[in-house]
DNA sequence: AACAATTATATTGTACACAACCAATATAAG
DNA sequence: CTTATATTGGTTGTGTACAATATAATTGTT
């Protein structure tokens, strides 16, 4: 098999075809994210605001795996752009809330087309997508686990 | 189903599931690369180079999906720790060829074990990796042809 | 031969990622 | 009450990603 061979090509490795496919996908979702001035960790940090209003930057890490490093800037940047409010927690000051505003709530509503349109760019069923996304939800937690020990 | 609902969650995003997981994978390679004074795309472009000597700025960058704004810096840091050599075409005077030297060629040894230690830290099998990433890969068929249109 | 179009690479600027480190605050232990 | 420890974000430095632009070389056409 091949993990016994001395040497395994790129094309056997599954961690490069995850980090191709991951890139490809964010290059079908630019055309859609620029017209709302938006890069596509922006996306995802306002996908967990449009779900619950509120949140953290720690929790916002936690759900993203993202660190602080990346976090606090991106929500600088967002919150200049008037898209997020970042503001400390009065019960603990350690604490930075992030609020979603009005503007970036009205977001929401020009975004809900975009999964759809790339469905249909690509030319797959919703059944097809659901289920790839289950086997690769189960890898991420084998991996993340892995990654404890 | 879930696209045709208003609003599909983070958790139904495939997109990031793949980006997690892809980043998820690179924090279990960092202690073995760290080791090799490598990073991850570095390791990739030298998969590459074990498997053919040779190889140009152009063709690195079809093979992994990277460009030139994102090659030629790494290519010169990795020609700066000795590990590659970066030679203009005497033929085209545009092509940049890249060569593995002896010492890129060493590492090989000490990387080939690389892909079975992670697959033993995470558990799974080989059938499974073998199976996940033949659907990574049609996927990514699938996106590329779709950025193409 | 001249020159426009194409190709290959480099350069620049913005935005992530993330490790390593630091500061402030909160909590627990003594 | 005070010291030790943990938590939470911020800062800094290195390394990708990639669009936009610049530069140089080659090719195709007239």
């Amino acid at each position: 098999m091949k993990y016994d061979e001395e040497f395994v090509k790129l094309d056997d490795h599954l961690c490069f075809s995850l980090y191709a496919c991951s890139r490809a996908i964010f290059r079908l979702y630019r055309p859609f994210l620029d017209k709302l001035n938006l890069t596509y960790p922006q996306y995802l940090v306002l996908l967990v605001l449009w779900e619950r209003k509120q949140s953290t930057v720690k929790e916002l890490g936690e759900l993203l795996g993202l660190d602080s490093g990346t976090l606090t800037p991106m929500l600088k940047r967002m919150e200049a752009a008037g898209l997020v409010e970042r503001k400390r927690s009065a019960e603990d000051e350690r604490v930075v809330m992030i609020t979603i505003t009005e503007e970036g709530n009205l977001l929401k509503e020009k975004a809900v087309c975009i999964p759809r349109s790339l469905l249909e760019s690509t030319g797959m069923t919703e059944e097809e997508v659901i289920a790839i996304n289950s086997v690769i939800k189960k890898l991420l937690q084998t991996v993340n686990t892995a990654s404890v020990k």
